[in-house]
DNA sequence: TTCTATTCCTAACACGTGTTAGCAATGGAT
DNA sequence: ATCCATTGCTAACACGTGTTAGGAATAGAA
């Protein structure tokens, strides 16, 4: 299949130097002083034979991977949801300026131990990033206390993690105030999983109290959970809709979500805008193209896989972080889901 | 950060044998005879001590990565459009199970050599994936002639490529008997990205010959070439119903596409399906839930990600493939898009 | 007892790299 | 002429693993 491998052997032998050389050389090692004619005749050498490092022997030596690791906690989101494929191009990006590769991985892959060993413990990576992580997750939280690189894009709550989040409570009562402000007084949410993950909670509790503000309570009976997918979303909007016709607005816990409830809105009869409103979350690239366009939260998923990828580098690099939890400000987009409520 | 690393030679020393002993019982050698006793003592110092083989020696030493590369073409499609996902997940599932890891990178990655040599002559993989290969990727071509392990999901019309792609000419032509049966006459196309994409030609090419089927043409000017974004499906739709305000039925690239579309049609006032029938492409989750709910052409990504891996892997053992090239064939999804032609 | 066969294990090499201590050679100063 | 400083390079080790040829010990046969 392949012709055999070059190696720095034969580098250094085609440019009659010795392998430590050859590795001086392409390293660029300042601290060794080499005629300038020298490093030219390996340059050459190496490059008339195509030489490229084996990274295993690299790896072997330096202890270093110029690998992280991409864990995805349930990859079955990825079906469904196009949220996690936005962070996993932000942290491509961030991987692409630094010559670095990104292993991706299910959270339940390689036994029960869970990805982290595997890739851990067996140096396969020299960092990680871990999207949507789950609170009681155990074995990342003694990889955090261990203090290993890792960088989450979520939240486990522990006081040491270096996280990038956002602010679910400014965006959220943006957008209460918006739809409050639309005259609507009954309003529902339909969740993207059940309670217990952190997101979940924290929009729904951001939710109550923005509705407080306002003299507005969130009914236990106007909480529907969904499970990810466009399809629970529009089970749960169907069940909620029955039991509660009343509602005139709802708060999906994300735009996938939102496209279920859309549907099952409209498939019970009810008008979206006119006579139910909904609100996203995400601002995904097809959210502007539902009928009608949806009203959401930008949440910016590029941008949060870009800046969780900086942060690991800064960490690799033993720079200090300003910040140990980056805190981004979602923005609310007002598009033409949400409308007065009806009279 | 981390307590000094466990090694073979740590298990060798607690469990009172040497080290070539504790590799021979961990990878289970049957070529030499080890008692029982031995075995155990190794395998309980070994648990006990919570030894991982550090994977750059094992791959040093045997050459093997037990990684595979997952090469996008453009990763920026990652943004906008959910069929690579869908892919991944299948390519992940069926990693899971080997054991094996992924390596995902974007076409462009470390610099103009592309991905391809990076991974491939730094020996940091055992094969490799490529979706939505590019006909004229040279570097491509190159590593399947030197007959590195390739598998394309896609293809690029090579005689020896190992691919599993599927058929367009079934799935558009049961899509043209729909439509047509509908007593549609004028139709055109929308597609998800400029011609010269294998995928893109080829379905055009489909629906071509589809149509002459029924004595009807595809008219140049009745095709808008669009660019993987429903932002570009809506632009390309609303310049070409205002062209030919004539057509009834719109075939979109893919369902991305087809939300732009739909989303045009019903800016300018055309209702779907009653005045404008939208055929997608792909069968996305989110097609269902659209309103009205897309007939589509439904390729099984998640399934084309597996089977690929799974011959990918069959390479790697070097066990034959019986097919070299697998062929699905694809299903269409009568939902609501389509309707009879406006009388 | 001596020789052979068998069982069980290990010494030693190989994989390809990065890095440090130190060797030759040269030139300048005493 | 001798000594030292500098320049330019390399020998040798380390990283952690898999594997093969062969050594020690035991058992069985002559």
């Amino acid at each position: 299949m392949n012709s055999t491998r070059v190696t720095s052997h034969d580098v250094a032998r085609r440019a009659g130097v010795s392998r430590a050389t050859v590795s001086l050389v392409l390293n660029r090692s300042e601290s060794v002083v080499l005629s300038k004619e020298t490093r030219e005749r390996v340059m050459q050498a190496a490059a008339e034979l195509g030489y490229k490092p084996n990274s295993a022997g690299r790896m072997l030596v330096s202890g270093l991977t110029e690998t992280i690791g991409l864990v995805v906690s349930d990859p079955s989101i990825l079906l469904v949801d196009q949220y996690i494929p936005q962070v996993l191009y932000g942290i491509e990006k961030a991987n692409r300026e630094m010559g670095f590769h990104v292993l991706v991985e299910g959270l339940e892959a390689h036994g029960k131990g869970g990805a982290y060993d595997n890739l851990v413990e067996s140096r396969r990576i020299d960092g990680l990033i871990v999207v949507n992580p789950r609170a009681g997750d155990e074995a990342l939280v003694s990889l955090i206390e261990k203090n290993f690189p890792v960088v989450l894009v979520g939240s486990v709550r522990h006081p040491s993690e270096v996280s990038v989040t956002f602010s679910t409570r400014g965006a959220i009562k943006a957008a209460v105030d918006h739809v409050v402000g639309l005259g609507h007084k009954r309003i529902g949410a339909i969740t993207f999983s059940s309670r217990g993950f952190v997101a979940t909670d924290a929009r729904l509790r951001a939710l109550e109290r923005s509705l407080q503000d306002h003299g507005l309570s969130l009914d236990e009976d106007a909480v529907q959970e969904g499970d990810f997918s466009a399809e629970s979303g529009h089970a749960a909007a169907t069940a909620l809709l029955r039991r509660r016709p009343d509602i005139t607005a709802l708060f999906a816990g994300n735009d996938t979500i939102a496209i279920g409830v859309l549907n099952a809105a409209q498939e019970i009869g009810r008008r979206v805008p006119d006579d139910l409103s909904i609100v996203g979350f995400d601002d995904l690239p097809f959210a502007r193209w539902l009928t009608p366009p949806l009203t959401t939260i930008k949440t910016e998923g590029v941008q949060q896989g870009t800046i969780a990828a900086q942060m690991l580098f800064a960490r690799l690099n033993h720079r200090p972080l300003e910040n140990n939890r980056v805190r981004l400000e979602p923005e609310l987009v007002v598009r033409r889901s949400t409308a007065p409520a009806p009279s």
